[in-house]
DNA sequence: AGATCCGGTATG
DNA sequence: CATACCGGATCT
């Protein structure tokens, strides 16, 4: 167990070098680990927050339960212990900034590899959060008497205490004491224990799961029963508002699309994209790629484009093919690349591509077969509106890293039912406080 | 095999 | 106690 004075045990400062004396092994803006967290706007590594356009992969973005996680080979407790990179948050997502402790040991720039900690601009969130549901109910956590010098002082925002309060609503160290301050009078504080902890988090997590069920039921009845939008129906239900006449739309897409298959998507009446189960899509995950810009094929079985309805014009609708068959079983890998040079079982187009779209003036039922040829993905993809275009493999949403063995959330756990989520904001799972959802911005002080 | 880097431990 | 070091897991 790591002490808890500090986010960890990686700390970069001034420190010398064992057998160099007198040879500083660290710059003077090198800061310590932790504080990368929390630091002001305009330090001078913000430059490298996440702009996502460079060709940096970010390893290790496998979970545990995905389906690219391995298994550990051994029972250590290192083993046991060590997480993930979540590979979304801005941490993730940054590029190495090259000028830390960290980044000068690594082989990357030259150096001889032996620190062998993540960049400071590389941090994860992830790693933090799993590290506060570890070590929090150890912690020597204490409450100020609140009137002393150093309670009036300002928070830290360096140690884990405060970590959890800015990054997670200070759920792990409810009413801790800043860990900076030394006030006298202060006392011990008895936090959750972890299996107390745990079980709060299951039946939270089980709540959330039986409203998110409920949810889509009613969202999947409502649009059965009206045409409309069960996310609208939902969401003015639960806020009491009135709720929305029935409005005409076409009949709803087919049930049943199977993992691998096909996605077919709706565009509901408040922008909000449902798919045939009615669950809900942002939509500024939805995205078209140009065709000037897709490249070789890359897409692999099993995986489809999300695209935006709104980049589809009504001519290039009227000239596709109507509605293919959901239950079109995926391509095989070795037919992948006939596919993808333009046949599609009957549905080609001259670019290969295959678009369906059923009505263009309601809601819009569009299909992107894993023939259409994302065809390599530009280096990369364009931003739009901050948001980089995801893939769906085997009924996941992808990141765009990697496209071939992809890191993955469930589709359903972190963009459902998300109505103030703006298309600025960056991919953060939901255990993230609302408040530092766009503010994981990891920068120094 | 090499790169990345988490987390435990040695060290001053 | 702070921090440097490094085993080893997990990636390419």
């Amino acid at each position: 167990m790591s002490t808890l004075t500090s986010v960890g045990p990686m700390i970069i400062n001034g420190m010398q070098q064992p057998g160099q004396p007198g040879v500083p092994m660290m710059a003077p803006n090198q800061i310590a680990l932790s504080a990368q967290y929390l630091a002001p706007n305009g330090s001078p590594f913000s430059h490298h927050m996440p702009t996502n356009n460079n060709n940096y992969r970010t390893p290790q973005l496998a979970m545990p339960g995905s389906s690219s996680a391995p298994t550990p080979t051994t029972t250590t407790t290192a083993a046991i212990n060590r997480s993930q990179r979540c590979g979304v948050c801005r941490g993730c997502q940054c590029k190495p900034c090259g000028t830390c402790t960290y980044c000068q040991d690594s082989p990357q720039f030259g150096g001889p590899g032996v620190k062998k900690q993540s960049c400071i601009e590389r941090r994860c969130l992830r790693v933090l959060e799993n590290r506060l549901q570890r070590d929090a109910p150890t912690f020597k956590a204490r409450v100020g008497c609140n009137n002393c010098d150093d309670c009036r002082m300002a928070d830290c925002q360096v140690c884990l205490v405060c970590l959890d309060k800015r990054f997670f609503d200070n759920r792990y160290m409810t009413g801790a004491l800043c860990g900076k301050k030394r006030c006298n009078n202060a006392t011990s504080l008895e936090l959750p224990s972890q299996q107390h902890q745990q079980q709060q988090q299951s039946q939270q997590q089980q709540q959330q799961q039986q409203q998110q069920n409920s949810d889509r039921q009613m969202m999947k009845r409502s649009f059965d029963a009206t045409g409309q939008n069960g996310y609208d129906y939902v969401m003015a239900k639960r806020r009491g508002m009135e709720i929305p006449q029935p409005v005409s739309l076409p009949p709803p897409p087919p049930n049943g699309v199977q993992i691998g298959q096909p996605r077919v998507m709706m565009q509901g009446n408040n922008g909000v994209t449902l798919d045939a189960n009615g669950y809900a899509q942002p939509p500024s995950l939805i995205r078209l790629i140009p065709q000037h810009q897709q490249m070789q094929p890359q897409l692999g079985p099993h995986m489809s484009l999300l695209v935006p309805m709104s980049s589809i014009s009504n001519s290039e609708a009227q000239q596709l093919p109507p509605q293919s068959q959901p239950q079109q079983p995926p391509p095989q890998p070795q037919q992948q690349q006939q596919q993808m040079n333009g046949d599609n079982n009957g549905h080609s187009s001259s670019n290969g591509q295959t678009i369906q779209i059923n009505g263009t003036n309601g809601p819009t039922v569009v299909t992107i077969p894993h023939s259409m040829g994302i065809q390599n993905m530009p280096q990369p993809l364009p931003q739009q509106n901050g948001i980089y275009p995801h893939f769906i493999q085997n009924g996941m949403i992808n990141s765009p890293y990697d496209y071939q063995k992809m890191y993955a959330y469930p589709k359903y756990e972190y963009y459902d039912c998300d109505p103030n989520r703006s298309p600025q904001d960056p991919y953060v799972p939901p255990s993230y406080s609302g408040e530092a959802k766009n503010e994981i911005i990891l920068q120094p002080l």
